[in-house]
DNA sequence: GTCGACATGTAAATTGTTACATGATTTA
DNA sequence: TAAATCATGTAACAATTTACATGTCGAC
């Protein structure tokens, strides 16, 4: 069964939704932002940006408009669909596996969210967030109880890394909550 | 210029063989490592490790050894050149890059330097750590400085965050370089 | 005797990056 | 007029994951 026909959306994909949401960007300023950047630490390469164009205007959340001035490239801005289309992956919801593997993306989303989202609809993202996170925390303080004998010290300093780690975010996101 | 004849060593393959230095291991138990403890955050799938121990011992950093009981699996084992291998990864000088794109590989490093790295290395690896995570924090710094203005509040949050992040890094590293 | 743990493997898909290729336009 | 910047694109590679496929062995 292979979804040959559904173009998936990759997380570059709604970086530069989320960018062209802002102000409408030609291909080559897109790169440029991701390159003085380094947004989300995607490389911002012919090879990234443009691919990506591509797959955002076939689905129709992106459109080329024409710039003022007609001597300059044409812009690609966010359609009516894309906002919509954006507005959903800024809302989904923060699953135990963005926590672990995507914490970046998670930040990214939170990033973007100015502008697209209301206050409230921030707020309840942060405060998932927050659950997820601390949920992670525990089990990795659960783990480290029954595990660390048997690390070496550096694997424990190592584990114990990951734990500040989380606990920073949880901060962070105590932080900007009550903010 | 293809260098199709040089066999790369992944980050995924450089774990693995960091593992089996601490303990033989059949491919069935350093899949069962990497699950249960979320290794990397590797999968510790089939098609991660079996594919993985293949081109490990294709180039001689392991062997298989036979268990110490007849009925059960063979087990692979570091070998010399292995360890060799193992500990040039192990000191591999910090980039710049590292530190933005590789932070859980340097942590992971760290994690399993003891029993193959002296004191006085895992001392010089923590050092340059140090100076690269500085490094970045002032570069990102003097960007909030510049930019800031510019961004909307949520993405300034998120910023924050980062910055936040690697100086939490820095802390660490300075708590057990004085430990 | 079947269910779960043990055990190994491959093919295809995913998601990017690097490197190559090309050309227009501005500026010094 | 040469160099830098603006501008777009593709092909090949890289690293890993997902999904599929298969079989043994012990316990209940």
């Amino acid at each position: 069964m292979k979804n040959s026909n559904i173009l998936k959306i990759t997380h570059i994909d709604y970086s530069i939704l989320a960018l062209v949401r802002q102000t409408p960007m030609s291909g080559y300023g897109i790169r440029m932002v991701f390159q003085k950047t380094a947004l989300g630490n995607y490389s911002g390469s012919p090879g990234t940006i443009y691919p990506a164009l591509k797959r955002l205007e076939k689905i129709g959340v992106i459109e080329k408009k024409k710039h003022s001035n007609p001597k300059k490239q044409f812009l690609f801005a966010i359609t009516k669909t894309g906002i919509e289309v954006l507005k959903k992956w800024l809302m989904r919801p923060i699953s135990a596996q963005d926590v672990t593997k995507n914490l970046t993306i998670i930040i990214l989303r939170f990033a973007f969210m100015d502008g697209s989202l209301t206050q409230r609809q921030k707020r309840n993202f942060l405060v998932s967030f927050r659950i997820a996170v601390k949920n992670y925390i525990v089990a990795l303080e659960e783990y480290y109880v029954k595990e660390s004998k048997r690390m070496p010290l550096s694997g424990r300093q190592a584990f114990e890394y990951g734990i500040e780690s989380y606990k920073t975010t949880l901060k962070w996101i105590q932080k900007t909550i009550s903010s």
